[in-house]
DNA sequence: GGCTATACATAAAT
DNA sequence: ATTTATGTATAGCC
C-alpha cells in the first residue's frame, strides 16, 4: 500500500538495514525501537514449505490455510463459473469438504469422454478420462479388470446377501444418511416386487456361486 | 515491502492523492506523469467477486487462480501433513485435479468413522461420516437403501455378464487405465478359477432374475 | 480469535 | 509469457 518514490533503493531494507527476504531466517537482535517506533508484530514471517514438527504450530497453519485455501476456491468458482470440490485429510484425519463434493466425485467418477489433466504436485500430465467402474459399458471392461469387477460383485452381493436375511429377522433399521454419492443419478424406485425378484437371483447366485 | 515511517498517513493515497482502494473502480485521468513516474502498470486492481462475463478474461483468470490454488493446497499439504485433493472442472468442463484424488476419493467414500466437517461455500456443518456403499457392512446398510443397492446389484451383474460373454467372443481387450478408483485396497488378485466360478454364478444369476 | 507488518498472489498492461 | 504495482493472505504474537 505504501507510496514512496519512483526510486525507492530503500524498498528492500528492513528499518534495520537488512536484506528483505533473506532465505535464512534473520536473528532478531530485538529491535532498538525509537519512540516513533512502537512495533507490536515482526509481521508475516518467510518459512520454509516443509512440515511442521510442532504439532500446534501445526494445527494452527493447517487452521489458516485451509481457510484461505478454501476462499480462494470460493473466489475461482465464482469468477470463473468453475466447479470446485475439496477434500482435506489433516493429519489427525479430521475431513473438510469444499464445495459440492458428492456430486463432483460423481461427475468424476462419471467422467464424460473429456480430456482430463492431471496435477500433482508439479507435474501437468494428461490422462484419459474413465467412467465409473460399475456403469462402465461392456465395450470398456478390460479384460484385466473383469476379476476385480467380479470379486467387488461378489462381495457386494454377498453383503446384499447377508443384509437380506438380516432383514428379514429384524425390523429396524438405522437413520437413513445422505444418498450414498456414488448412486447419483440412478434411479432409487425399485419396487418391492422387482427387490424380490433381485433377491432371488441373489439367493440363486449365491448357491450358483458355492455349487 | 516499502519501509517508510511508523506514522505512514500516505499509506492509503495514491500519487494522484486519490483514496485507495476504493470498492468502485475510478475513472483513470490517462495519469498526468511527471518524468520520474514512468508507470506502466496500475498493479493488481481490486475485483468483485462475481463471474467474469468476458470469456477470455474469464479464462485467464480461470488458469492463473487455479495455479494459485493449487500451489497453495501444495503448501498446506507439505506444511500440515495433510492429504489433500482437488477437482475442478472450468466452464468448458476440462477437470484439473490435484494431489492423489483418487487414493482420496477413496478413502473419503470409504470414509473411517470420524467427525466430518462440511464447508460449502460460508457454511460449515458437521457431517456424520459414512463408508462406502458397497462396503458397508451389513448392520450400516438402511433399508431404504437396500432397493437403491440391489438395482445397483443388477446393473453391474447385468454389465458383467454380457462383458463375460463378449470376452468368450472376442479376445482383443482395449488398454488398462488406472485402478479403477473406488476398488483401491480390494485385492486384485483373484484367479482364474475364481473368476470361472463367478461367472458361473452369474450366469446362473441372470437366469435366477428372470425365471 | 484478533492484530500487525510483511510475504505472496495476481489484475492489468506489454 | 513477463513485468509492474498493488491487493490479500498469513507468521508471529497476544
Amino acid at each position: 500500500m505504501e507510496e514512496v518514490s519512483e526510486t525507492s533503493s530503500i524498498t528492500f531494507l528492513t528499518p534495520n538495514g537488512q536484506l528483505q527476504n533473506p532465505n535464512v531466517p534473520v536473528s532478531q537482535p530485538k529491535m532498538e525501537l525509537t519512540k516513533q517506533s512502537p512495533r507490536t508484530s515482526r509481521g508475516r514471517q518467510k518459512i520454509e514449505i516443509k512440515e511442521i514438527k510442532v504439532e500446534s504450530k501445526r494445527q494452527v497453519t493447517f487452521s489458516k490455510r485451509r481457510r484461505g485455501l478454501f476462499k480462494k476456491a470460493a473466489e475461482l468458482s465464482v469468477l470463473a463459473g468453475a466447479k470446485i470440490a475439496i477434500i482435506t485429510f489433516s493429519k489427525t484425519d479430521r475431513i473438510f469438504k469444499f464445495g459440492h463434493v458428492d456430486t463432483l466425485i460423481d461427475k468424476y467418477l462419471r467422467n464424460s469422454p473429456v480430456s482430463l489433466e492431471v496435477h500433482s504436485g508439479d507435474d501437468v500430465v494428461e490422462e484419459e478420462a474413465r467412467m465409473s467402474w460399475w456403469e462402465q459399458s461392456v465395450e470398456n471392461v478390460p479384460e484385466e479388470e473383469l476379476e476385480a469387477y467380479v470379486a467387488a460383485m461378489s462381495l457386494l452381493r454377498e453383503n446384499l446377501g447377508k443384509r437380506i436375511i438380516e432383514m428379514r429377522n429384524d425390523r429396524t433399521v438405522g437413520v437413513v444418511p445422505e444418498w450414498p454419492i456414488n448412486m447419483v443419478g440412478w434411479n432409487p424406485t425399485v419396487d418391492m416386487q422387482h427387490l424380490e425378484n433381485l433377491t432371488d437371483g441373489i439367493a440363486r447366485c449365491r448357491v450358483g456361486q458355492n455349487g
